[in-house]
DNA sequence: CTCACAAAGTCAAAGAAAGTCAAAGTCAAA
DNA sequence: TTTGACTTTGACTTTCTTTGACTTTGTGAG
């Protein structure tokens, strides 16, 4: 019973041709029989800056929600991923930066790899949950994508 | 025969077919006649990193606990450091382990560094120094080591 | 211009599932 | 018979998802 992993994967699917889609809030809802609200709600966890995605909305009659996947300057993407990592930070952000980084061939996946079992749970068990397993994982990433920069 | 055996050998069996088994935390624990708990127990004695497993999850609606078997061939020196580990370890026994490591072209130097990286003590800043860090230190350091078996 | 309606947004509460911790129980070995 | 390793239990916590009441913004008819 997962409806939003259900709702990220058609928008993905949708994503796959075109490189960005406008979507109807309410009928998306009314498709996955879900309120309009969890529509935002997956798009707020699943399609964002970080993971490389850009969202547009018009509200009133006519309205729509659009979303692009975006390719980052190469330029200087660790520096920029850098800054925008806090102080603290979840497993489903490291994940989703790297697979952003992957794509956009930064880093490999066997690096992507290390770098997501040095900042899993796994790894980090012994700290207790909470805040400070968030800011021990964001020191340990951020120390990783150093090496990169 | 203990409850926590029969979980084992369960989840054992399932792995059997497959490298990785998704499982329902509390589905096993209901099948079972036990508290949830007890399967964390079952997963933090019996499926660790130094026996060959990778463990995941999530919490909230449609989450669940994936185990990962690693196959360990006999005789691997990777077997053999990861079982040297204690609970605790200090950067220079990681230093050293790791310079054993490539030597004996276990590990090029890329993947040696961010090994190096993830265990040092800039990347564990935030934990008070001590048992806590050491700890933690192995725990990282054991996980990567997995990815090389 | 104003008002009704159509869409999308916000936020917080309730629900679902896993994690943590430590107390209490077992049982064999010293 | 005491001790200590291993197990069982359950109260409490954290994380992620679902839901819905309420708000804001755009459009178009009158």
């Amino acid at each position: 019973m997962k409806i939003s992993d259900s709702i990220e994967t058609f928008i993905r699917e949708l994503l796959e041709d075109k490189s960005s889609v406008e979507l109807k809030r309410n009928e998306l809802a009314s498709y996955f029989n879900c309120v309009p609200s969890q529509i935002n709600y997956v798009i707020q966890t699943r399609f964002t800056t970080e993971r490389g995605y850009m969202v547009e909305s018009r509200r009133g009659g006519g309205g729509y929600v659009k979303i692009t996947r975006v390719h980052l300057a190469e330029a200087n993407m660790i520096e920029h991923v850098l800054n925008s990592i806090g102080q603290s930070v979840d497993i489903m952000t490291v994940e989703a930066i790297l697979n952003t980084l992957f794509v956009n061939e930064i880093i490999g996946s066997a690096e992507a790899k290390i770098i997501m079992t040095a900042c899993s749970n796994s790894a980090l068990a012994a700290i207790p949950d909470g805040f400070t397993k968030n800011r021990v994982r964001a020191d340990i990433f951020k120390n990783l994508l150093l090496l990169f920069a």
